[in-house]
DNA sequence: TCCGGCCATGAAAACGTTATCATTTGCTGG
DNA sequence: CCAGCAAATGATAACGTTTTCATGGCCGGA
């Protein structure tokens, strides 16, 4: 993990070029204070022929001021994670931070603290932490005290600043829309927790249980389409299914081609709504009813509130927008609606 | 872009905790130099009664080393660009280095420097581009000489190691593939250029005239699926056209909705081909036939390139691995093969 | 018993920048 | 014409590490 001590040219030696002192140079750059328009003219001059670039390690050292913030995901690729990241990316870079970003690919302690520690082992300013499953959860608890931290779709229990995803209020909405359609209960294919409890599946059971409806077991949980595919065809010839509340909406494609294969039509016979809105739902066909979150504002969110805890020591607890559902072509009334 | 200089302790506190001296506290953090287990022991129990942590800055700044790298990309939501940089984060995390991205929003030369000069503001040991597109061919042009540079998905035209993936080869292997099943061409929905040419469409472009068929105009280029499912529409009540090679899955997608909205069945009436093999494609109906390229590995053995870069002051010049066809339901025989 | 050498340790220098403070210069107002 | 002040500049001191380099103690061999 090194660099081959290869050092570029400092501004001892573009001061030296321009015939002035080295603090005239620091001034030049950060503008902070006048110089004479002829000596800044050649300290300019300077920097340009020698290619200097100022040691954001001797800066950061001497004025004490971080600007890279630290996002620690377990992965970077789901769409929800990544929509995420990006909106984190944008509001930090606008506001002049950088972000680095840490895998952490498992939940076992062990590991997690191992990250951590690399991810930390350079200054950053705060961390941003997603906590949409177990192994944001565990980097919750592994990073130290007196760090600046705040979660994305975390929760109180977490006890620090949380940007969430009121993901619970979707699944009461998307789970009242089918039952409102006639079908009799809705069951639930599920995302792994992130902590004792999920959103979308405590939204989901809320909904029924007010609505006075049965409350199915969970049919699967996982974020593997494969299983999400296999789990359609074990089902495929349950009758009493006729509605199924995907995790999310890569599980909702894959689960609906099973049905497929099994012959089982949606929304005719089935109907299946996912989760998160991903930008394929609308051109697949059936095109998928689902339910929008806005991740990318998430993002935004969570980093301002980072960006609070910075400035002035403290944050609001948490913000909040609800998501909505979007009503496309898979979900439909039960087949023996009378 | 500040963090206020609430400085946390530093190794001089911990050295007078444990009454030994600053060097040999450094000793027993880095384990270079053998350390009496009595002091060794005061020592850690001092670093974790002051929950001391090193600066980076200071370290990095005495040393010379420099571990993070920079990723500089257009979006990183997009499914090879997403998948990409997981791998370049695994590889460089295996190897020690954190990574840092930066998005680079538009291929305006202006913009492209103020973003890639606030990423180098911060020292990093070396850069990966992804160059996919013309903002990515943009920021290889603004990095300033002298800093190691690798490009995933480069050309020789660049002046820089590049990890490639041979979509040149992978647009031939589908377009004869069509042509094979007895097309009497092939059309082609590009993805914009990243240079003076896309791999996609030469490939493409070549197989055609190998093969001695005509080279129709390529149907559109953008990155946004909804175009392509407006083209879709448009070109619906086109008999001859029998079977399009899409520049990527979303695409590829979208046009195939279109094409279900305009009652054109695929692969009955009409083949459709994408490229990059999205998880979601094998689960879609039609599953989606496409060319299946290895982003992860591609974007670990850009970070290999960039690692011998910073070891040894050289790396291969290319290296690169061959898509393979992935032929599923969306592609079969024109609809009037005798 | 004495001496050469090794081991653990500490003192001090260095890394590249910004911040603080003192100095010089030039100008204004009485 | 001089006191006084502001503006521009430079000298010097941090910042928190690691890396020499020097020192002192201890051990083994003669």
């Amino acid at each position: 993990m090194a660099r081959s001590p290869a050092r570029g040219p400092s501004i001892i030696d573009v001061a030296r070029l321009a015939g002035v002192s080295v603090p005239t140079v620091s001034r030049v750059i950060n503008g902070s204070v006048p110089v004479s328009a002829e000596r800044r003219d050649r300290v300019v001059t300077a920097i340009q022929e020698l290619g200097y670039r100022p040691n954001g390690a001797a800066r950061a050292l001497v004025t004490g001021r971080q600007s890279v913030i630290a996002v620690l995901a377990s992965n970077t690729t789901r769409y929800g994670y990544a929509t995420t990241i990006q909106g984190i990316e944008e509001a930090a870079r606008l506001a002049g931070f950088i972000v680095m970003i840490t895998v952490i690919e498992t939940d076992e302690p062990e590991a997690v603290r191992a990250t951590v520690d690399l991810a930390l082992s350079h200054p950053v300013a705060g961390v941003v932490v997603l906590r949409f499953d177990p192994a944001g959860a565990a980097a919750l608890r592994a990073l130290p005290a007196g760090l600046p931290v705040v979660a994305a779709a975390g929760g109180k229990g977490d006890g620090v600043p949380h940007a969430v995803l009121d993901d619970m209020a979707g699944a009461m909405a998307a789970t009242e829309y089918l039952l409102g359609l006639g079908h009799r209960t809705v069951h639930h294919l599920a995302v792994p927790a992130s902590g004792r409890r999920v959103g979308r599946t405590t939204g989901w059971r809320r909904a029924l249980t007010e609505a006075g409806a049965e409350v199915p077991p969970v049919l699967d949980t996982g974020w593997d389409p494969e299983r999400a595919h296999r789990t359609a065809l074990q089902i495929a010839d349950r009758a009493d299914i006729t509605a199924v509340l995907c995790g999310n909406d890569e599980l909702a494609v894959a689960f609906m081609r099973g049905l497929h294969e099994a012959g089982r039509r949606v929304p005719d016979e089935i109907s299946v709504v996912g989760f998160d809105d991903h930008p394929l739902g609308r051109y697949l066909t059936p095109a998928l009813t689902t339910v929008r979150q806005d991740f990318a504002d998430l993002g935004r969110r969570s980093f301002a509130l980072l960006g609070g805890l910075l400035d002035t020591g403290e944050a609001e607890k948490t913000s909040s927008t609800a998501p909505s559902l979007v009503i496309r072509e898979s979900s439909g009334p039960p087949p023996q609606a009378h």
